[in-house]
DNA sequence: ACTACATTGCAACTATGTTGCAAAAATTGT
DNA sequence: ACAATTTTTGCAACATAGTTGCAATGTAGT
């Protein structure tokens, strides 16, 4: 744990109160890869993870790391149609095992990112009979307010 | 070409039909695999697809067959957050690299099945400003009609 | 600082998806 | 129905993605 200062101010102490809050254990894996979710504006995958973090930790870890964020609530799942699940920050609301991320993700098919369109709120539907939901997802993909401009 | 009668009645043509009206030519492993999916009231991954067809053909060809599909607008895919894609027969208005299929997934957590709710339209919604759609997916999962009354 | 417990890295493995190419099959025109 | 052309298939090899067991290391609570 030597390198703390690699974080910007008042980065570190909130990936820390969130792992506690989250009861989860700190290590440097987890304080690294939950900075990453912090500073970016968009969802990432397990490769942009492993590619941003280098050597630092194994790719299993990486893996480990994740599927604990997603189980206490820190960051949910962006289904996709391109076999490539990615991850964002949850908002306040999630607790574990039960995410409230009720908002559309918007994936840009020129850059790929993947955003979380937080105000945006999926829209009530009515399914069948005999039909129960307990999960929600809306993607829509398209062009992204950078790259409709090209 | 000799197994046709494994079809079962009036199946066969249907399957002829839909491959020659979407221009694609006519093989025993197209024939087989989209007789799958008419026989099929749900989604299928490729690997149901590998299972069912037994040793009848390779796994690339199954790949490559997929792909052709999509392409043409005979199927569509449905996004997952459990890193499987699955595959469900176009309504009749999709054409080759314009897909219409502006219903509602549902795939159940007990059993895996994955539905075309086809009368359930996804809801209009408002995109930020400089976000342009060319796709938009909604998947709710949760438990099917079968499943429930467990 | 010590103990109990959780996490990590490594290695090996399984699964999933892709590519190039020669052989086989389908389509087209006659 | 046949030959020529084009498309598709199967194989092999490869590339990427994800999982598991286990010994070593790190974390948390006292």
């Amino acid at each position: 744990m030597i390198a703390n200062k690699k974080y910007k101010d008042g980065r570190l102490s909130r990936v820390m109160e969130t792992l506690k809050k989250h009861h989860v254990s700190i290590t440097d894996s987890r304080k690294a890869i939950l900075s990453l979710f912090m500073e970016s504006d968009s969802a990432l995958a397990h490769m942009d993870i492993e590619s941003r973090t280098g050597d630092d930790f194994d790719r299993v870890t990486i893996y480990r790391t994740l599927q604990t964020f997603v189980d206490k609530g820190i960051i949910h799942t962006i289904p996709s149609a391109d076999n490539s699940i990615r991850y964002a920050l949850c908002k306040e609301a999630c607790r574990e095992g039960h995410h409230h991320d009720n908002h559309i993700h918007f994936m840009c098919d020129d850059c790929g990112t993947t955003y979380c369109l937080d105000h945006v709120q999926i829209p009530d539907m009515q399914l069948p009979g005999g039909f129960f939901a307990t999960r929600t997802d809306m993607v829509v993909s398209g062009s992204c307010n950078k790259c409709i401009r090209k």
